[in-house]
DNA sequence: CATGAATGAGGGTTCATTCAT
DNA sequence: AATGAATGAACCCTCATTCAT
């Protein structure tokens, strides 16, 4: 009984954290960091500013705490797609599809995520910075074993392969961009499907 | 000598503004329009608030404006590579390393560039993030036209030269960026320059 | 219990905010606006800063509902005594002593007040001046009654009963800066009783 | 010669003080003293700053200055009408209506005159005050000395002279007020006219 | 345990005044 | 003598955080 009055508890506790996170990635990712306030969530969310700081030290504990739980579950699901077996090829253009469909359902936190990974990100006195770099750094990885195993299939070419994977990001990063700013006239799938492929076809053997 | 005068006092305004954006520049790159504050920009150039409010109407103003002086920069420079004759994919080839070259000697501005042109730029209210768009969209438009005219002559595939334009710029912002978090680790000019072949042979006719 | 918790509450805010009120009524009087500052005022009313801004939304907010709020109680007991019933003479000679009265234990809002009703009120950017202006009207309204009934029972000459109102709020106001400046050696009720009956003589009937 | 030099400095000097305060008078009395910068003062003069500086040690100094030659200017006139021979009656029918003369073609700085006079006056931190005060006590006492007169000759009541000065000044004070804000609406020169005769008649001796 | 009133450090900005030219 | 660039004290206000209830 004990231990089902502290589960029941446990996610009573858990709900309102995602509440607190809802409310809190819906502003940020509208007005930035600086421009909200802790009140501004606390009133959003429906707590006392006293309830949010039971949950999260400070403001820069909230952010923190909620980007990273979005960065866990793009990352994850990436690293899922990543991880099937298969042609590498393949797996990568499922990856690249993958990833059109996880940030459009997640533009918000996409936002704020790209914020923190490129560029500048000012909005906090770092910390966040390393942890979702080293969260990214594992999907760059996976990525790179990927082509490191096409190359050595004899797929691509005899290429760095970790060049061969940041190459790859930052060309669909681009169409995702471009898709955020006017997601009409820039349809993410199509076109990066077929720019991958261009890029692809170029780092393949002839 | 009233002309000279006048001259002297120009240049000598032209010098105390250029330091206040030396200052406004570092510290802005460093921690983020947010966490700097007028009297750490004013005491770090060396002049009184007061005086840094005689340039600037305000804090805004300042980040602003110095952004955009530095934008200018870049895409004057940038805009000159493309607008050179010769055949499309020189000019391309001729154009990765110059942006990488520019970069490179501007690294602090490059950083509030990207913050503003990409992802979430919340510093501002709005309005540079306009200006700069429509500074960067220039430079997308004659990447495109040299795709464009690529195509004509045969070299590219038939395939959206707009989108093409994205992809380029996608790829060499993601070297770009390597290169900035870890200036040893990753040259840029090698690395982009063979995963720019690459896409290029991509889109290449066969 | 909940319902006298609330009334608690509205209590001990009604408390703060007179605090506040007497700390800026005394600052602003000594001082005028533009003299004070809102730590000054915070500082008197002994409360932190931020507390004053959780009562009034700014400076101007806080004096400009200081201010009107004296004018309100002011009004209220002078229309009071313009309301009583009677022969209008012994009604117009009871305002004169109750004016006098009530002045006399309000001099510095009195000071404020006359601030904003006369001459030159650069205090405030307008907007009390309206409210202040209507709530006097009012007054000057029913002292004209006063003297419109007067004239129609053949107690006054047949002039204009609203320049007969403003001369007797002329005439006794005199005598009450008079006071202001020199308690000791301007007594106000026993002169103003007397000027006012000399000014009613005049307007009186023959 | 050297005489004459002089002399010509010394009114150009005039000169340039008069532009001052033309400007100062304009631009306080439409703001008020705390909402106008020495900049703007300057500006409109067509000064340098530092020249404003050169005839008036600070703000306050400017602003005494242009009020206190403003204030002899009407003391001035004031006492001369006071000050002609004949029955006291017709020398303060003569006062009012010379009053009612010189501040119509003074409005502004009537304005600022009786913000410094009466009420509230926090534009300074006093001074100025007990200057035009006793400017103006000179005129209450001519006023109280032709009641005083008034009375030995029998044409007036036994009452107290200095009183019978107060309530006429503040009689004929508010009907400048109401001449002031609505110029239309209520000509000065009727009402006052006969409302002082009425007050006069009240204390005339029967 | 949740609450939200209270706090006060800190930031952007203005403007009276000075002084080198 | 006139100028106006430079100064910096001081002001209004916000908001992250605490703690008594």
């Amino acid at each position: 009984m004990g231990d089902k009055r502290v589960s029941r508890r446990e996610k009573e506790k858990q709900r309102q954290r995602n509440e607190m996170f809802a409310a809190a990635l819906e502003l940020f990712s509208k007005k930035g960091f600086h421009n909200v306030s802790m009140h501004e969530i606390a009133g959003r969310a429906d707590f006392a500013i006293g309830t949010v700081y039971k949950f999260f030290k400070n403001k820069e504990d909230l952010y923190k705490s909620m980007l990273m739980e979005k960065a866990q579950e793009f990352h994850r699901a990436l690293k899922a797609v990543l991880d099937t077996k298969g042609d590498p090829l393949t797996v990568l253009r499922n990856y690249v599809a993958a990833k059109g469909a996880i940030f459009a359902e997640n533009v918000e936190s996409v936002r704020l995520y790209y914020a923190e990974t490129q560029g500048a990100s000012y909005n906090l006195k770092a910390g966040l910075d390393r942890d979702i770099q080293s969260l990214y750094d594992e999907v760059l990885e996976k990525l790179t074993s990927l082509f490191r195993t096409g190359i050595r299939k004899r797929l691509f070419r005899k290429l760095d392969p970790y060049y061969m994977a940041v190459a790859l990001e930052g060309l669909t990063n681009s169409f995702l961009f471009c898709w955020m700013e006017d997601t009409e006239a820039h349809p993410y799938e199509k076109n990066v499907s077929l720019m991958t492929d261009m890029f692809l076809e170029g780092v393949a053997t002839k």
